[in-house]
DNA sequence: AATGTGTGTTACCGGTCAGTAACGTCCCAA
DNA sequence: TTGGGACGTTACTGACCGGTAACACACATT
């Protein structure tokens, strides 16, 4: 049995991503991008690993369970989340204030170009069995979040910093959701100007 | 999945209805309670007829499928949301300003109360398949809400009625979204005061 | 008494899913 | 050259799930 098939893996033409990267990468970046499609209950471990250009074998020699593997596309999510406070600060260096307005704009930004709503929230919709390992993920995530906001409005020479970011935040996840369920002529269209009056307002005093 | 809930045929202690009432009735009913505790794709269509004191014929005698079932479950849930309106109306006859903060305050209390989030959005987060029969009465739903709340702004005299309805639905959608991701000590917490903090900015001008 | 409707019971079908076993293959480092 | 680790392939298990068939029963109407 010398001439084994061995199936060229250039053939990727389902597949969401090519063999670039080790399996473990491609696999937790196939399941993000399925899990976002079809939910994490919607979609299979093995239509992952095929998507991956890999195979169930080898996403189980990774991830112990699926839910280990949500967990890790969780974390990666957020940590990816977690760059735009670094890409804030290069963007206007030294000006919380125009930082605070660069937040909002990528929030609109966002909400108008994908109404699939965030990974974090959609996957608490999802997983609510008690204790679920996920939910410490989420949750540990939007914390920082909100923290980092948080210090953010306050920097940017905010009084009442605490209730700004909390409303910014509430306005934000509001939207997100609303695209989701109501579409695009959803209340987010008017997100920004919203939230930049909030901040006027709360900039005054 | 390490966190299925996997309940043994004889485990009756989530019977929610006793056989009061006719089949149907009881089968939308533990429907609705059991997918807000578990979501839709995490129940199966035997718990929740076994929940109603009831099997799964009938079931599928009332409901052509599982996804005929969530409609009829998610159009009641939204006729109930509907009532709030009649409501309003009674507990302050003819007096729009006050009605709307009552709308705020109910808001409030059911965010307090409950942390597991609209049954509506949730259903929306779950079901993505293109197409899908709920999608459009989730869509129905919110709209209708939307505008009975835009309404109820105008006939509060407020200029802008429409800006002040759509924030003010942005503010608690977040919030639901925000305790049910984050928790009790989500940024929801201050949402009645920053609601009414914006009704009345709005009713200055 | 006859009939029809609504309901309960049991059993089954085909499919999917998470997870595992056993074996084969490839590549890299020693 | 060889050995081992990472990866691929196939096949399987056991559970669950949506949906259906066939039959039995209870009851109300006529």
């Amino acid at each position: 049995m010398s001439s084994t098939p061995s199936k060229t893996i250039a053939d990727n033409s389902d597949k969401l991503v090519t063999t670039l990267g080790r399996p473990r990468e491609r696999i937790v970046k196939s399941a993000i991008e399925l899990f976002r499609q079809h939910g994490i209950k919607g979609i299979g471990v093995d239509a992952i690993a095929e998507a991956a250009g890999s195979n169930k074998m080898t996403l189980y020699r990774h991830f112990g369970c699926k839910d280990d593997l949500v967990c890790e596309c969780l974390k990666q999510v957020s940590s990816e989340k977690e760059r735009i406070w670094v890409d804030l600060e290069d963007a206007y260096p030294g000006d919380p204030a125009r930082q605070l307005r660069g937040w909002v704009d990528e929030a609109a930004q966002r909400i108008f170009n994908d109404l699939r709503g965030c990974d974090l929230v959609n996957a608490a919709v999802e997983l609510k069995e008690a204790g679920h390992p996920a939910q410490k993920v989420i949750m540990d995530a939007k914390k920082a979040h909100m923290q980092h906001l948080v210090e953010l409005c306050r920097r940017a020479g905010v009084q009442q910093y605490e209730q700004l970011a909390q409303a910014l935040v509430l306005l934000v996840e509001g939207a997100r959701v609303c695209g989701q369920s109501i579409g695009i002529e959803g209340p987010q269209q008017r997100l920004e100007q919203t939230c930049e009056a909030l901040i006027d307002a709360f900039s005054k005093h």
